[in-house]
DNA sequence: CGCCGTTGATTACACCTGTAGTCACATCGA
DNA sequence: TCGATGTGACTACAGGTGTAATCAACGGCG
């Protein structure tokens, strides 16, 4: 039937993001579980968590899954996966798809702390063995 | 003067990037010129371009020059800020802040080419020296 | 057995976004 | 002078987003 690969999973908005990030540090959770950890922080209600997982589970980015009368959600993509996507749009859209000025960026702003300069010039090490 | 800094610069979206791209490589320029630039390639109507316009003058991102009886735009934010602050904002939201994390990512996707490499090492050389 | 709280579903609603049509007006060319 | 044309302003409208209220049903406590 019709149901060809949908590669591309759905876009997540910024609050839908940060319910994923609750079910990525633990899952599965119920919707009062996941308010419980952001609903204080966000100053959202209850109400409106259940409307973020409502759209997740809709874009297929977590699945609820049957507890007695209520769900238990937990992701359905990775957080390495969304990130990875993530990361590449913003690369594509700033720099043209190289890295390389995104990381002149980052230096010039001084977002590079001296344990980023550190680890980095370890992974670069690595790479290029 | 209730004028208080607002530092911020209002959010601009993906079409409205689109124009301040155009306007970053060239400016100042009418609203055809602009679609001169981007119509085509994105299907777009003159129309569209100027709402974008007027969004982007509304959002203080761009100025309005009468020039006669049209406009000249040019941008009020540089291209440097804001790709500064889309990139911080980036890693702030997926890798707490951290930038390594992010090039570590970069990396195992292989989204890092050779050259990228390379110029990241000679970025890393003059950071440290 | 009956009520209350919990739970998902449904609905709401304002604002943003993408995309464009329409309109009134100023001009330039004939 | 008069009409075609270019221009910005205003309007439009569907779909996404942030934020939530309300509703109906189920299940446990008294």
């Amino acid at each position: 039937m019709a149901e060809s690969a949908d590669n591309r999973p759905e876009r997540i908005s910024d609050a839908e993001h940060e319910v994923m990030e609750v079910l990525w540090s633990k899952s599965p959770l119920t919707a009062a579980e996941v308010c419980d950890e952001v609903c204080a922080q966000r100053g959202w209600s209850l109400a409106t968590v259940k409307t973020l997982l409502g759209r997740l589970v809709q874009k297929q980015a977590i699945a609820a899954a049957p507890d007695g009368r209520r769900y238990l959600y937990m992701p359905l993509i990775a957080r390495a996966e969304y990130v990875g996507g993530e990361s590449r749009r913003l690369v594509e859209r700033l720099f043209g798809g190289r890295a390389a000025p995104l990381f002149a960026h980052l230096a010039e702003q001084e977002a590079l702390t001296e344990d980023d300069l550190a680890e980095i010039e370890v992974l670069l090490k690595e790479l290029r063995q």
